[in-house]
RNA sequence: GUGGGUAUCGUCAAGUGGCCUAAGACCCUGGGUUGUGGCUCCAGUAUACGUGAGUUCGAAUCUCACUACCCACCCCA
């Protein structure tokens, strides 16, 4: 047994894939509700899509992409979902059409990584995309859907971080604040700190190294730096998700991975998850598609882990439904029955009814066994006795009664429910 | 890349140097009067001590290395 599942990855099975289902399809719904259509997307892209998009510093770009050569041209796993949704809505020039445009996705995704809970090489996302609008109603949108959609699915004990990481310019301002006060203490941060000082400064508040954090106390916020608009459109997010009664916390710490997001950055935290608390992450994004190409276009979105979810349904208890039962089980004995119950099965079947059949030849007793754990309310039983009387026994399992009923009359029954 | 933990049948899990050619439970299969499940009883099945060295008269039990998995740092969903 040499061949086994790739490190960080992970088998649906099918004990389990209902509740994939159910989410997906409660995601679905939420989605049709607000308006956002299902987008689908290659799950590989050319690199240089992420490279310009996620931004060639980010840890992700560096050293995550699942990345290969093929015919001299170079294409990437996606590591995230946005990034081919912008490609593909400017290629398509769907940015000519109805504005905004609201889209969602359900995606893997793939990043070279180490392994931890919550963590994997290949995961899942749901996502939402809306572009054309720069008014803050747009992320109060957002940010509703994912709160509704979280709501809906039964979790509790998540909260709302919002932050405002401003836009080029008051970012470029607040970067310089930034390295003024952490340029005398430089040589004491830890390494990585170092190296970000120059690339991505914004990133030093996020260590997580003791030591850094010392030499960060009183560090200027971003929020002080926020120019006139940008200062404006975070409370303008915050009065829109106070309208809508949305609890949330403002959390100057946020800070974005990834490099295109502009003013609105918020994420959904759960504190029953361990250390990968993120379940839902996203913001506003107003040059990507410039960035990529296209127009001059605003847009924001989220991606939301399906496992990280999965994790939080578990933790919390919440109930995810169970997957349905069959309805009717028939248990044949004897060749000629054999064939009758396998013509049965598929009348049955025809119009709707869950039905299975003893694909073994067991004997009767493991037939009901069967049945019985694949919680058939109902075990229609026919043996050549019967078909020799036309007649069937129809078995209640529930209430273990029986009784012999024409073949005909028995399949009225199990419509009948 | 850096730490820490774990590794016994399909699954869970006893066992801490000789009674272990490894308990038990679950699962699975069959049976308890010729054709009836869930409970119960009986039986059956399995080349289970991660791999490789070492210590020892003797190792699942001790040592070392390796591997795999898990958790944490980092980063993120």
């Amino acid at each position: 047994m040499n061949i086994s599942i790739p490190k960080g990855t992970k088998d649906i099975l099918p004990s389990e894939s209902y509740r994939w289902q159910w989410l997906e399809e409660r995601f679905r719904q939420t989605c049709a509700r607000y308006g956002y259509r299902e987008y689908r997307t290659p799950v590989f892209e050319h690199t240089e899509l992420f490279q310009r998009g996620i931004g060639s510093t980010t840890d992700v770009v560096q050293k995550e992409m699942y990345t290969f050569e093929i015919a001299e041209r170079s294409l990437t796993l996606k590591p995230e979902g946005t990034a081919g949704v912008v490609r593909s809505f400017i290629e398509n020039k769907l940015y000519a059409g109805q504005l905004p445009a609201k889209f969602y996705y359900i995606t893997p995704c793939y990043r070279y990584e180490k392994m931890q809970k919550g963590r994997q090489r290949e995961f899942h996302q749901f996502g939402i995309e809306l572009f054309g609008s720069d008014s803050m109603l747009a992320d109060a949108e957002v940010i509703a859907l994912a709160y509704d959609f979280l709501s809906s699915v039964g979790v509790e004990g998540f909260r709302l971080h919002i932050n405002s990481i401003g836009c080029p310019d008051c970012r470029a301002e607040y970067r310089k604040a930034l390295q003024d006060f952490i340029r005398p203490n430089l040589d004491k941060l830890c390494e990585t700190s170092q190296s970000r000082f120059d690339t991505n400064p914004m990133r030093i508040l996020d260590s997580k190294d003791p030591d850094d954090q010392k030499y960060l106390v009183g560090a200027p916020k971003i929020t002080d730096y926020l120019c006139g608009d940008c200062r404006k459109a975070f409370a303008e997010l915050q009065d829109a998700l106070d309208a809508l009664g949305i609890p949330y916390e403002v959390d100057p710490g946020i800070v974005r991975g990834l490099d295109y997001y502009t003013k609105t950055a918020f994420e959904f935290v759960s504190d029953r998850l361990g250390a990968q608390s993120t379940v839902c992450g996203g913001g506003r994004y107003d040059h990507l598609v410039e960035e990529i190409g296209g127009p001059e276009m605003p847009g924001v979105g989220f991606g939301l882990g399906i496992e990280r979810l999965l994790l939080m349904i578990e933790a919390c208890g919440a109930e995810i439904p169970a997957e349905p039962d069959c309805d009717v089980f028939i248990a044949a004995m004897g060749e000629r029955a054999q064939r009758e119950a396998a013509k049965l099965a598929a009348r049955l079947r025809s119009s709707g009814v869950k039905v299975l059949t003893d694909t073994c030849g067991r004997g009767l007793k493991a037939q009901l066994k069967y049945a019985d754990r694949s919680g058939a309310s109902k075990c229609l039983v026919i043996g050549d006795d019967e078909l020799d009387r036309g007649a069937a026994q129809l078995r209640d399992m529930k209430q273990s009664s029986q009784e012999e009923l024409p073949i005909e009359e028995a399949l009225e029954r199990i419509l009948k429910g």
